[in-house]
DNA sequence: GATGAATGAGTGTTCATTCAT
DNA sequence: TATGAATGAACACTCATTCAT
């Protein structure tokens, strides 16, 4: 792709998802990029095809993480339950919601999903809807192979997926993404993953 | 307080809460209240004025509830466990979440705890500080009388208002605060809280 | 009226009026009348609204004066003749196609009709159909009163009013409307109506 | 001549006529001729040279026309009137008022002789001088034949042409040219003609 | 208490044009 | 021949704020 395109797209990116996207000036993105902001418009059609530029390849990139899972979680038979949970840690977190592109995109969608109903279904689906249904799946699974007792296992995504989205929010959707606050996230996430298999595993 | 006053008060609540502080104007709230922009400037220095006013009161409400609620935990003895637990439902789910006016604050905090600074604080410490510090307050002390075996009541506490939390986000920070919406929070985090405590009472 | 809301719409029919509405910029409205641009959209909604402030006062006084016609019209009786002809030149001549106002509003029109449907209709209204159905009437007074043999009194109202028409083009919608475009308009339109009612009489 | 600049030719000229010349960007033009706006400038050194040329081929065809209607007169002796009728049709009306191509510039002349000194002068001299002149001289050679008895040829010029142009501009230029419109034109306009001629002889 | 009037700074966007390739 | 990339100047319009009344 273009070399000045890609220098909007990266500046936009950083700038909305530090403010918003109807916070962020053209001008303030020209200053990042240093170039006059009619020259945007050689790239772009308007400032909200920069944005849709933006969630389109986080969508693309999101489908495809996701149907990783599926697929390996459709393939998954008793002996691979490790190799699932290998994926979803590397799927999932790492390349998900850690990633620098897609936690941006995701602070990004926070901010916006107030004001903006198309952000709004991006949000609802990415970070509710479709975490919360594949994590169903895969409860399903431990529960149809009987390692889980409980049945209800909406229920069960719930209290796994929510400490994680706490979290979430509490480190990772909070200012400059640092280090520390990937630190942060990285040592709550997993401390909660561990604990819930063990009492899972218990019961 | 001035009957005006209060007026724009309300009306900027209202719309702050839907589309975040920068993105209402003057002109928004004036129109709503039916007065001209200039009006304003009588009741408050300026745009900022009408937030910090609004932010204030709310902490004072939240300042309140809570130290309800601790004074509550404070004065709790084994028999009393049923009166903290409807105190905890009275002052925290109904008079604090469900709330109109702490809704609405929230939900703005929600919005611009991004990009100030000064609401990222008060949002970190009325919708995640508090109300962990204070939940594992009352697990640490249903663990010292017995009830709870497990001793990490922090994690306790964050498997307890995490699912709370997010619920919080999927209907009640989303669009307009409909009755339906509420309804739909109410029913999840009080299955939630009966099935958690089912749970804990079990192990 | 407001002064300064006069005073923007004396110079937007000016300029309007010489280079057509799209060509000329609310800053050169300003330069004219000594404010900033911002103060413009105190007083008019768009710069649209000032077009439609302009055209909306030219469409009432035009209205005032047709109907002022059609009434002379409507009482005139062989004796009256004279009055309805004074009458005539008065309202249609002096008050209408040779009014400032008037004229800058049809020179106005002449440029925008092309590329504005409104515009378009508005023209046609005023400029041709109202005049030509107004003159067909009186024709067809003077048929039914004898003092003229012809019956095709549409086709005598073209031939009366389209020369006229042609002097607007050629000497009050050209440049700027001196009082020397103007004397000449007069002079060849006076001469032409006078030929015309001689013609007619010796027919 | 080179095939793209036709076509950019081509494509002002329909875009002109609609929109007048301003309201007409480079971009509208590159849209339709589907090239990227800085080939134009390969053809032609800015926007004003496209008008100009434009200008200059209808000055070049009108020219033409009108030095063979001057031929045509010259040459014309009592038995040959008819013909002269004949080539006045033919030049004047189906090859200058409504061919394509100088109808198109007409209109644009129409909507760009307010604001553009050149082009005032181009209108002035083509709408309303020239033909007037000829049919003038027309006329004072009908007057010399003794066909006619009227002497002031000018005067009976304006009575002939003022209706022709009020069709013209009726009909011809306004919206896009039809050919609805153009029956419209013709009729009204040979049917004055036809009118004309038949009071002449009657005279 | 309230407002009419004004404004400086800023916003997204369009446009004719240039120039190296 | 054609275009990719860039730009300065302009555009309509918004906004928070001020101040005299």
């Amino acid at each position: 792709m273009n070399e000045t395109k890609q220098k909007i797209l990266n500046a936009a990116l950083d700038l909305f998802s530090q403010n918003g996207f109807s916070a962020v000036s053209i001008r303030d993105i020209c200053k990042v990029v240093d170039i006059k902001e009619s020259s945007v418009y050689y790239h772009f059609k308007n400032k909200q095809a920069i944005l849709d530029e933006l969630l389109q390849h986080f969508e693309s990139i999101a489908t495809d993480l996701m149907s990783q899972l599926e697929q390996a979680l459709s393939t998954t038979q008793k002996t691979f339950e490790v190799n699932l949970f290998k994926k979803i840690c590397d799927c999932f977190f790492e390349k998900y919601l850690m990633d620098e592109y897609c936690n941006k995109i995701m602070r990004l969608l926070s901010i916006e999903h107030f004001s903006n109903d198309e952000m709004q279904k991006i949000y609802d689906y990415w970070i509710f809807d479709k975490p919360l249904n594949f994590q169903t799946k895969v409860f399903s699974l431990l529960v149809s192979v009987g390692i889980i007792k409980t049945a209800d296992s909406k229920y069960l995504a719930v209290k796994f997926y929510a400490p994680i989205y706490l979290f979430m929010q509490r480190w990772l959707f909070c200012g400059t993404l640092t280090d520390e606050h990937k630190q942060f996230f990285r040592e709550n996430a997993y401390k909660h993953i561990n604990n819930f298999f063990k009492e899972m595993a218990g019961i």
